[in-house]
RNA sequence: GCACCCGUAGCUCAGCUGGAUAGAGUGUUGGCUUGCGGAGCCAAAGGUCGCAGGUUCGAAUCCUGCCGGGUGUACCA
């Protein structure tokens, strides 16, 4: 329709001034119209004429198209444009595009290092990534989620070499001792400890270094036999059984995990591939020198030889290209790895440009709470993402309100995608658990609601909305708002930012509150329209909330 | 030092491929209720869009310079 709306005021200027100009169609106050156009004012100067009279004779051509029930000039020189109502319906019962569709696309996001606890800033990927791929899916975009993260690395060797101690040297069997409930908080403190011990003890420092290596080692020749190999292999799946049991509360799936383990060899492979030409050897590391390309260089190869995170994303890159052949490549991870990308995806677009061409990295800020509020009950002050969803409850239980997993979860998401990534966020529990104002519950109670009428009216006759002829003016408001939906939807899609639909879904349920206090839906003699109306806006509204990854409920 | 990100109402944020009186939520103040789920609706007050220039018919939006905050800048991830 917006194509359809386009090509009539292309026609028109061509017709009256022989240009072929391409239209720019905004979506006004509703006050103003339903959609405006400033090409008047573009075309002022070109023209030599005054946006004024461009304008007029511009709406008096497009006044005699059906399709517009009054064209307007106003201000400087905008056209307003109010559709039919018929037509604006149509827009209303329309879908968003298919962009994505027959594309592969594969979205990376939350990658949390095994052996190591979920924070915050997991919590936030983790839902703002699903989003993202929910929207690219409802593109008609083949997605497929994955997870990576660093199962080998200094971090794993410091968490084994406090487990060690634990176990009483490498002693496989009496890993049987921990309970599992107790593993995940057992591995966490071996971290601490490890972490601790690396930083205040040479001795300590440079065994967990040797322990480095033999990890490396035990990964690279897949040896699941050795001691240490069979505590590094159970530990190693504790971790992912905690990682799931969360990604389960969430309500996320991932349908694949990249360790780096599995592909740090071919990282390294790949690199020495390229040297000299793209990786050069620098102070016995291999690096990239990406000051050449307005970034700074990096080492891919450390000198022992061990590949760093550098090479491990080289070899993800591969991994990933091998595994899906790729239309488009949307990894997320926070702020402080942005320049970083840049210099991997840089050094990898000098010797397979068809691997990085489509390859987008978004970035999140931290999570922080009111105040500066800290989790204080804990070492080191690390916000995790059990940490968000346990104020989240809590909130939810001092104010006595709905406990339901499901409006908890909810909750914690939307605060977390109605606000535009990029920056740091402050989650506010209580705020996100409100009942009232721009909340997951609000929405979720708006759904419940307008189903509940809706099952009100069962008996009652269908209504083709495609015969509409009047409509109120709350009404109106309402089909007008229900056809931005796809607009909203594409534009979210285009810029991968589920904001968008956030703050759309907010408008949409106030829009509808505002005709819902106004007209009666049953036992009106406009009874089937209204309910037609509803149930279009249950639909989008539904539809809408999945798309953020949060569930529409019809009781709550 | 250099690079990138950020600075909009008391607070939390939209708006930023330039456009009409800068919008929400929250908080504050006032109003609506014989209710289809009022967890709602209406209204008021609240803004030098960090500062200063520039481009433009028009700048929160683009450019330059400053101020303030953050991140990154070779063997961590």
């Amino acid at each position: 329709m917006q194509d359809q709306i386009n090509s009539l005021i292309k026609d028109a200027l061509s017709e009256l001034y022989q240009l072929d100009e391409s239209i720019e169609l905004d979506r006004p106050e509703e006050q103003f119209g339903d959609y405006s156009t400033n090409v008047a004012l573009k075309l002022a100067a070109k023209l030599s004429k005054s946006p004024q009279d461009i304008s007029n004779e511009l709406a008096a051509k497009l006044k005699e198209n059906p399709l517009f029930s009054e064209v307007n000039v106003a201000g400087p020189g905008f056209i307003n444009l109010k559709l039919s109502n018929q037509a604006l319906v149509d827009i209303a019962l329309s879908q968003p595009s298919k962009s994505l569709e027959g594309k592969t696309v594969v979205a990376e996001y939350s990658d949390p290092n095994p052996f190591k606890l979920l924070h915050a800033g997991h919590l936030y990927t983790s839902i703002v990534g699903d989003s993202i791929a929910n929207l690219m899916a409802a593109a008609g975009a083949n997605v497929h989620r994955v997870n990576f993260g660093g199962d080998v690395g200094l971090h794993v060797a410091k968490n084994i070499w406090a487990m060690l101690g634990d176990l009483g040297g490498e002693n496989p069997d009496n890993l049987a001792k921990i309970n599992e409930d107790d593993r995940s908080t057992w591995l966490s403190s071996c971290y601490v400890k490890g972490t601790e011990a690396y930083e205040n003890d040479e001795t300590a420092k440079a065994e967990i270094r040797e322990l480095n290596k033999r990890i490396y080692e035990i990964t690279a020749s897949s040896d699941h036999d050795a001691p240490l190999a069979k505590i590094y292999w159970t530990t190693r799946d504790w971790s992912y059984k905690y990682f799931e049991d969360f990604y389960a509360r969430l309500g996320v799936k991932f349908e694949k995990y990249y360790p780096e383990s599995e592909v740090s060899g071919l990282g390294v492979e790949t690199v020495r591939q390229h040297i000299p030409d793209v990786y050069k050897e620098s102070q016995g590391a291999i690096v990239f020198e990406g000051e050449n390309h307005g970034l700074y260089t990096n080492v891919f190869i450390n000198s022992e030889g061990l590949p760093t995170y550098a090479a491990k994303d080289v070899g993800l890159i591969m991994r990933k290209w091998q595994d899906y052949n790729y239309d488009k490549s949307v990894i997320i991870t926070g702020n402080e790895q942005a320049d970083y990308m840049r210099v991997v995806i840089k050094s990898v677009e000098q010797f397979a440009p068809e691997k990085v061409s489509g390859s987008v990295h978004l970035t999140h800020g931290l999570v922080k709470l009111p105040g500066g509020q800290k989790m204080s009950s804990r070492q080191g002050n690390v916000l995790l993402a059990t940490d968000i969803l346990d104020l989240a409850q809590e909130a939810i239980k001092s104010r006595d309100l709905n406990s339901d997993p499901r409006i908890t979860v909810g909750a914690v998401k939307y605060a977390f995608l109605k606000q535009g990534m990029g920056g740091d966020i402050v989650y506010d529990a209580n705020e996100s658990v409100s009942i009232e104002g721009n909340s997951g519950p609000y929405l979720q109670y708006a759904y419940a609601r307008a189903v509940s009428i809706s099952n009100k009216a069962e008996n009652s006759d269908d209504f083709d909305l495609k015969s509409v002829d009047t409509l109120t003016d709350y009404e109106r408001s309402l089909v007008r708002k229900l056809g931005e939906y796809p607009e909203v939807i594409n534009k979210a899609v285009n810029e991968l930012k589920p904001h968008h639909v956030a703050g759309y879904l907010y408008d949409l349920a106030q829009t509808f509150n505002r005709f819902y206090e106004n007209s009666r839906v049953i036992g009106d003699e406009r009874q089937n329209l209204r309910l037609a109306l509803l149930k279009l806006y249950v639909s989008k509204l539904g539809d809408g909330l999945k798309l953020l990854g949060i569930e529409p409920i019809d009781k709550v």
